[in-house]
DNA sequence: ATTCCAAGTCAAAGCGCTTTGAAACCCGAG
DNA sequence: CTCGGGTTTCAAAGCGCTTTGACTTGGAAT
């Protein structure tokens, strides 16, 4: 069914029709009323190229999925994440389209996008320090918005992110009132923006207790169970271990777990851990109290946020850039716990 | 730059500028290099809507996300799948595009898409026994393939599975043959046809060595930590607890693995555990030698299958139908090992 | 020279929608 | 009656592409 027959249908022009369904003024109700009933009656739906077509906007958002440094590591959070910005956009009558592409080819594929005429504008994930996807979108032209900042980006951009450096500088604070003192930290790719800004603030911590961070306590690779494993593993076997351990997302925290638990100690007791946790809803913190100490924040409701100021943004590509800072909270689970005194 | 301007600068009619960048016979071999050139030079793409409205076909592979039973809980294997897919739809010239809604209105959302045109097919997730979309998408007439099977659906329906049934059949096997006579599972939901199938395949051989299944030693829920974390300690606390666990997960596993290890066992020597592994990029079954014993199939091979299969039957409608098995292989890690002996 | 044919090129129609500018209609005021 | 003005409807153009059917060529065959 299309406008066309449609309108041949109740003996209407297109243009009537058209404007009946779109709700312009310059139609009787009568007219609307009929022309709705028979468009439910016939399931019409417009056609979204041909809208699209005539009206110059794609009606689609575009995401390209982070395969991050080296291997393809597709980032647990995307799930989530998309789950979140395909609920806003929906509401907005956007859809989302997803691409994925070599690292390499990613400016090319941006570029493309545009040229095609594909996407009405993107969301970035996972933003390098110095990102040059920014500059390079910029100059394309392509409205888009950050899920997450760059350092050393001078000129403006939309974003949302959480505030990294705080969530990890309270975490650090947490534990060194409990009186820990040899606190380690597992972090993501200090190539990507956010885990610079997590060292930032457990350094910051550090030093506001008087501590000089210990390289031999501070680690930073892909966010996997594997790596928050080993690198826990190799930590406790040091001369002076530390007894608290902050990671970088409960995958970490799950193999800084095992780690402990495999050199015989108990975790809370003989060693903390905090956790950042984006509340993944197929990765829940434990049913009533958390498992883990964590700085939670909410990915997919990052999701629903940046889809909502992208969709505002298309609509008034004129505003001033936006941006939103979104604070962990800071839930006490049973993995801290006061330092454990010596002998 | 659009195809008018394009061919203006060559002095050429739309007609030729177009022939001669789709491949088409009758243009010169002078005239196609030199359109080519040019089309590199302004970095020209035919946009995306025109070229959908003008040939009838959008390009784009619709996907719905799973969000399932109950709570809305976003499959962790989502990003992998689709990672997979998208990379497969790429070297198509497909795009991918994301919806997802209230479970109610899954068939509205179907019916959309296909009035719409907005998608060319559609790939289906997490199909339950009896799965009414199955019906709906052959009423509706949009070409449709499925990941995983649908118990019950009569009529022929493209499909890629693993082969669930034979990899839980052989997982219980190999317990049964290292001497475990109780063996646990954890299962999925069991509305999901993936879920049936391995219970089935896990009844079948313990029917094969004479062992009645024990409901005590099923369960069956969402697949999270804290799902098998909290069956294996239940399991655990019987007077005649299970000396091995079948879990469905690699998530559900890990809460098995804590459960174990609160109990004061060890895994892999008091208690046996076998998962299935989905082989997601961010969730290693360990480094060298697997932590787990598990059934693994890669999903994300999964959805280049599942694409370059929905592709080719969108190219010829009137094919036979398409199925493909998966066969998972049984890789032994350190989580399995001989049945203890008793006292 | 004329005819014919293949190779190369083109103008124009059409895909399904929105939107502009014009026309038709209706009703009360003059 | 006629006119004016708002209300309602319409025909047609245009969005950027593909594709049909026709029109030029240049050369080989007659």
């Amino acid at each position: 069914m299309n406008l066309k027959t449609l309108s041949e249908k109740l003996g209407l022009s297109q243009t009537t029709v058209s404007r009946a369904l779109n709700g312009y003024p310059e139609v009787s109700t009568a007219t609307r009323l009929r022309v709705e009933e028979a468009a439910r009656q016939y399931n019409y739906r417009p056609n979204s190229r041909a809208k699209g077509l005539a009206t110059g906007r794609s009606m689609v958002i575009g995401q390209i999925i982070p395969t991050s440094i080296q291997h393809e590591m597709v980032n647990p959070v995307f799930g989530d994440f998309v789950s979140g910005a395909t609920q806003a956009l929906a509401g907005h009558g956007y859809d989302m389209m997803i691409s994925r592409v070599l690292d390499e080819d990613e400016g090319k594929v941006y570029r493309e996008l545009h040229a095609r005429g594909a996407v009405d504008g993107v969301i970035l994930q996972g933003p390098l320090v110095e990102d040059p996807r920014i500059p390079l979108l910029r100059e394309i032209g392509l409205p888009f918005i950050v899920h997450g900042r760059s350092t050393g980006e001078a000129g403006p951009y939309n974003w949302v992110d959480v505030n990294n450096r705080r969530s990890f500088q309270r975490a650090t604070r947490f534990l060194l009132d409990l009186g820990h003192r040899r606190i380690g930290l597992l972090n993501g790719h200090e190539t990507m923006d956010f885990a610079r800004r997590r060292r930032a603030g457990y350094t910051e911590a550090l030093a506001g207790a008087g501590i000089a961070p210990d390289p031999a306590l501070m680690a930073s690779d892909e966010m996997t169970e594997s790596f928050g494993f080993a690198r826990t593993r190799d930590m406790l076997a040091l001369a002076a271990p530390p007894t608290a351990i902050l990671a970088s997302s409960m995958l970490a925290a799950i193999g800084v777990r095992r780690a402990i638990q495999e050199a015989g100690l108990r975790m809370g007791r003989d060693v903390s851990v905090i956790t950042h946790d984006d509340d993944l809803s197929y990765l829940k913190n434990g049913e009533d109290v958390p498992i883990f100490t964590a700085t939670r924040s909410s990915v997919r409701r990052a999701g629903i946020i940046l889809a909502e100021k992208l969709v505002a943004l298309i609509a008034n590509p004129a505003a001033a850039p936006v941006t939103h800072m979104l604070e962990a909270e800071l839930v006490v689970g049973r993995s801290t716990g006061p330092v454990p005194v010596k002998g």
